[in-house]
DNA sequence: GGAAGATACTTAACATGTTAAGTGAATGCG
DNA sequence: CGCATTCACTTAACATGTTAAGTATCTTCC
């Protein structure tokens, strides 16, 4: 209610516009980029507050479901890339909330898993979060949530196996 | 097809999960980043190609659709954060993709538009950045994507306000 | 008209995203 | 067995996200 699109009528050359495309502010990126900002902006700050970021967070939550995971299947599961997951495991390995072992069989593996500090630090953070989902289900409506965490399943879904290698089909 | 959740049955340790919280894969934080990333996947080859990253892309089409404009409004049309676009348009600026010139009215500001060179690359980019965005909208649906953006906005139009500080309203 | 406060950016510092390369440890196979 | 491949991670390098400071520049208001 404050500002408007710039003042249109400080024009001093002909507007460029000359390609043509959507309009940029309606796209899928940009909708679900703005929809997920509006959503963990709710978050931060509580998570902030237990000195945690969203990642770390999620890193968390995926052990205290798996118990014991290796690097792999944990990346898989916090959807995170390996080399993110890699640097943030070392970190909550110095602050102890996590541990990891190497198994005798597969040297190259290390298995992950939540340790006790992380236990408690998850316990005391869970709380203040729930109460988030449930505001914010609250405000948005608990069958529309679930409608449309379905259609973001779907999308999901029908993009899968488009761009890329695609595993292995015709190599090259 | 080729790899499970890991075999449950390598347990030594009994489960830990004593903090109760909703299935983390189901989270909408979760649902929101893991569709984002499925489209973007189909974007990013294309504009790597033409090297550009999102975000610079993002810049060029709001810069395109606004003609000339001052940073502030640019990071709000494009979504970034002040550090982020403070970054990329000095880079882009070194690749003459864009223009910068500063107003005698007031000399904190900066006006941003695109160049001819920027023109001419969005150009290049454009057709298969269409093609790309027209065979998503194949594949999930047309209506069903109307239908989703509309959930976002909602989506995000029920939270705005709440988190943070909330401009002005009991200062403290 | 001059100091305090507000603005519009920019820098800095640290964490993550993203791609490519590196490393050590299994595996496959002649 | 021996060597090329594949695996599971980790490092590296560069770009962005995020928060806090810093820097001019403009506005207010006495």
């Amino acid at each position: 209610m404050t500002k408007r699109p710039a003042d249109p009528a400080n024009g001093s050359e002909p507007a460029v516009r000359q390609v043509p495309m959507r309009d940029f502010s309606r796209s899928l990126p940009m909708s679900l980029l703005r929809a997920r900002e509006a959503v963990m902006r709710q978050f931060r700050p509580s998570l902030r507050e237990h000195g945690l970021t969203e990642q770390q967070w999620r890193i968390l939550r995926a052990l205290a479901a798996l118990d014991t995971v290796e690097v792999t299947e944990l990346a898989r599961t916090a959807f995170l890339l390996g080399p993110s997951l890699s640097r943030i495991l070392r970190d909550l390995e110095a602050r102890s909330l996590i541990e990891r072992k190497t198994p005798k069989a597969d040297q190259r593996r290390s298995m992950v898993s939540i340790s006790e500090k992380g236990v408690k630090l998850m316990a005391s953070v869970a709380p203040s979060s729930e109460a988030i989902y449930a505001e914010i289900t609250r405000r948005f409506g608990a069958s529309k949530l679930v409608e449309l965490q379905e259609m973001l399943g779907e999308l999901e879904l029908s993009l899968a196996g488009l761009g890329a290698s695609e595993e292995a089909s015709a190599e090259e």
